[in-house]
DNA sequence: GCAAGGTC
């Protein structure tokens, strides 16, 4: 038998449908679907399915000084038994092994532990290596007509990178949480990628901090040629001889107006025109999409895994790739063609295909990873898709139709105009030929217009605006731009960089989009940047980098990288020792800055965020058990203390993280105060006791924030109904004849909305939530659907009775916190 | 309970 090894699943199919010529089979080796025709079996992995880590005794990390770790063996062990036990059971009956993992790096560390699980069950069968860049026919076919060997050095300088990503990690992190006394979940973590990225965002808010603005003036006038006005600016040349606009000066900035003011015609000087090219964009990689996407609102993450469900289902490529060149085996003639027919594309694609001569773009990098992101031939409906989906496809789509399409051409038209001594510039551009903005609206092809003059020629001065503007802060980096400098200062991968912001955002160490650092992240990249600058640099990376290059070359050995590797980190462990006090002090005084609102105003103390024993938030005094002052706050979502200051208490006001739900609660006293001063209004009987105790129905708004309404003889009454936390409620004369309430209007912005009966209006909420798709839970497309109504789950409804984690079980892909996510959030 | 890297 002839076993083949892929890195995925998804490889596996197509591997076995392009050898078979489509004659593969599905058979079952204990849980794992494999790949079967003749005497050939294919088993796709899971990625790495075994991982590095401390031998048990390492585990309790009170047990353990964290320097210990620095010299702990480092095991491999299994993470996925299945697929383990499956390659092992195959591996017995094999005559000859096939490594076809992914032709990187990382691919063949997961190819040597393919090839480790094999020679632990069998001897003897030839191991050989096959090196593909797409899964494309003659490719694939050619790669297993050539068949090579494991590179084992490559493979070498992969584990390299584990063992020291453990060790740097694992020692550095315990070291932080230890000595600053965090338990459970909330350990303070570091690493040779997160925490570089997490300086980059921390130096951005220092640079912020540090700014102080400087006030300048800009004057500008409209000129016109026979009543055709545009607008000019003016300029002078600054010492350096370089043209200026700030006017620095504002006796300056007066004077100039003054004279323009006084002025009413100005002369052309000069007139210039040039043409520019703007060449398409190159091809797609994972980088330059999660931009792209972000652009339209996607946060990275979320670009990813639309991304990734549009490649599982067979409608993309494989989002996760470096390469910006498209392969020679695509032939982008033939799969324009296959969109010719299309509604969506048809007409795009068919204009497309007019040209004389189709030539892709092409960007710097080359790699032999996987292709460019670019959509397959097998193309879905739009009704296939969730509306996230198709935007996300479309632009997969269009950016393969730019990559063919022509370049367009501007037309820039510079004139400069000059009164009284006083200087005037106008830049018109205009879009000549708009060549590849046609089949690819995403960039901006705002136009300028500047009438056609000639110089000599007198215009009019129409009106003079002289504005006040002050230099602003350097900007926050956007989770895309975060990335992009990722990927140029060469740390993390494709795979893991919108991982890492996720990891950042779940460590605490950021808040909001764009990312902002806590205090405590503050603290901790300081605490590394004074006692362990290599984990904070991204040079830790460059270096990593060339050590892996040298033991890929056969130049150095896995044991004398990582042994030099301890013997820095030892040299760390000697300095730190002495200052484990003043870091964890540090540390702890940045965790509770992060959850400090300001003064109690009953002792003095800080108030802060707490967690009660059942898991919700609320407002306590730092002064308890002396002092047990408590504020509520709402129950949905994660608190945040933000940095704006409530002007009658002193206290930082409060958001709440809940996803698209989420909101700004504001002051929890005033909100506490608001509540106690609003009168609850009765509207009505209350249905389930009015007839029995006279209870009647009044809007309530309670010192948490929330409104309802409810019973008047709460607690002894406890029905209630939701009630939107914003906006005013109107009492209507109109009424509700079957449960005999009023119609409420809501007023919240422009347009008020009408509520309705509250009663009538929750029923109607109730059974929409109840029935609505699966899709419009957060993260679930067409694939996820599909399996969860595969387990008999097909409505919002039928997910908030299941138990998340036999769900998770039973759908791949799916978390039993996930499903808790979706259970929160549908109620 | 630690990292980063795969993948779902």
């Amino acid at each position: 038998m002839e076993l083949i090894v892929t890195e995925k699943h998804n490889a596996a199919r197509r591997i076995a449908d392009i050898l078979s010529d489509g004659s593969a089979t599905t058979e079952r080796v204990g849980s794992v679907d494999v790949y079967r025709w003749g005497t050939h079996r294919v088993i796709g992995l899971s990625g790495h399915v075994v991982g590095v880590d401390f031998p048990e005794e390492y585990a309790e990390w009170r047990d353990v000084e964290p320097a210990e770790l620095v010299h702990a063996p480092v095991q491999k062990r299994p993470t996925q038994d299945d697929i383990v036990r499956a390659v092992k059971r195959l591996a017995r009956k094999a005559d000859e092994v096939v490594i076809a993992t992914d032709y990187d790096r990382e691919g063949e560390l997961i190819g040597k532990e393919a090839y480790e699980l094999v020679r632990e069950e069998n001897d003897d069968a030839p191991v050989h290596r096959v090196r593909f860049s797409s899964i494309t026919e003659n490719e694939v076919k050619d790669a297993f007509a050539n068949p090579d060997d494991l590179d084992f050095d490559l493979a070498a300088a992969g584990e390299a990178r584990q063992i020291v990503d453990l060790i740097w990690g694992a020692a550095l992190t315990r070291f932080l949480s230890l000595s600053a006394q965090q338990r459970g979940e909330d350990f303070i973590s570091v690493g040779r990628v997160q925490t570089p990225t997490l300086r980059l965002i921390v130096e951005k808010e220092r640079e912020i901090d540090a700014f102080d603005p400087e006030d300048y003036w800009e004057l500008f006038a409209d000129l016109a040629k026979n009543g055709d006005a545009f607008e000019a600016q003016y300029f002078y040349r600054d010492e350096d001889d370089t043209e200026a606009e700030r006017i620095w000066d504002e006796a300056d900035a007066k004077t100039a107006t003054d004279i323009l003011e006084d002025e009413s015609q100005a002369v052309v000087e000069s007139v210039s025109r040039r043409t520019r090219t703007d060449d398409p964009p190159a091809p797609f990689n994972t980088t330059q999409f999660i931009r792209a996407a972000g652009s339209l609102g996607f946060a990275a993450g979320r670009a990813m895994s639309i991304a990734e469900d549009l490649y599982t289902a067979g409608y993309i490529t494989y989002p996760r790739t470096d390469n910006t060149v498209y392969p020679d085996d695509l032939d982008p003639e033939e799969l324009l063609e296959t969109f010719a027919e299309t509604s969506a594309f048809g007409s795009d694609a068919s204009s497309l295909l007019e040209a004389d001569s189709i030539e892709p773009t092409r960007g710097d990098t080359e790699t032999t990873d996987h292709p460019p992101i670019h959509p397959t031939p097998d193309q879905p409906d739009r009704g296939d898709l969730t509306e996230d989906e198709w935007q996300v496809y479309e632009l997969v789509v269009r950016r393969f139709f730019a990559t063919v399409a022509e370049p367009a051409v501007w037309e820039h038209l510079r004139v400069v105009a000059e009164t009284a001594g006083l200087r005037l510039k106008a830049n018109g551009k205009r879009l000549r030929e708009p060549g590849y903005h046609q089949v690819y609206p995403y960039f901006s092809t705002d136009e300028n217009y500047v009438p056609d003059v000639s110089e000599g020629e007198t215009l009019s001065i129409e009106d003079v605006r002289l504005e006040d503007k002050e230099t602003q802060p350097p900007r926050r980096y956007g989770q895309s731009r975060l990335i992009e400098t990722m990927e140029d200062l060469g740390i993390g991968t494709k795979s893991t960089r919108h991982n890492t912001l996720e990891k950042l955002y779940d460590r605490g160490y950021i808040e909001e989009d764009p990312p902002r650092p806590t205090r405590l992240a503050r603290a901790v990249v300081e605490a590394a940047e004074e006692f362990a600058d290599l984990i904070v640099s991204e040079e830790m990376t460059g270096e990593l980098e060339a050590e892996m290059t040298a033991i890929a070359n056969g130049e150095k050995t896995l044991e004398e990288v990582t042994e030099d590797s301890r013997d820095a980190l030892d040299r760390i462990f000697a300095e730190l020792a002495e200052s484990r006090e003043e870091i964890g002090e540090h540390l702890q005084e940045s965790l509770k800055a992060d959850k400090t609102l300001g003064p109690c105003p009953e002792c003095g103390e800080d108030l802060l965020v707490r967690q009660s024993r059942q898991g919700s938030y609320f407002v306590g005094c730092d002064g308890y058990p002396d002092c047990r002052f408590t504020l509520p706050l709402p129950n949905t979502g994660e608190p945040v203390v933000l940095d704006e200051t409530c002007e009658e208490h002193g206290l930082r006001e409060v958001k709440m993280l809940a996803g698209r739900n989420t909101f700004v609660h504001g002051c929890p006293l005033c909100k506490a105060e608001e509540a106690d001063d609003e009168e609850d209004r009765i509207i009505g009987p209350c249905p389930e006791c009015h007839d029995e105790h006279g209870g009647e129905l009044a809007i309530k708004r309670l010192r948490n924030g929330n409104r309802l309404v409810g019973c008047t003889r709460y607690p002894d009454c406890e029905y209630s109904l939701p009630l939107p936390r914003r906006g005013e409620i109107e009492i209507t004369d109109e009424y509700c004849e079957e449960h005999d309430l009023p119609e409420l209007v809501v007023h919240d912005g422009d347009e008020p909305w009408e509520l309705g009966c509250p009663i009538c209006n929750y029923e109607e909420y109730a059974a929409e939530r109840e029935s609505a798709d699966l899709e419009s839970l957060d993260g679930v497309g067409p694939t996820t659907a599909e399996r969860l109504r595969d387990a008999g789950v097909d409505t919002v409804g039928d997910v908030a009775d299941v138990d998340p984690d036999d769900l998770a079980d039973q759908v791949k892909g799916v978390s039993a916190d996930t499903v808790r996510e979706w259970q929160a959030d549908a109620d």
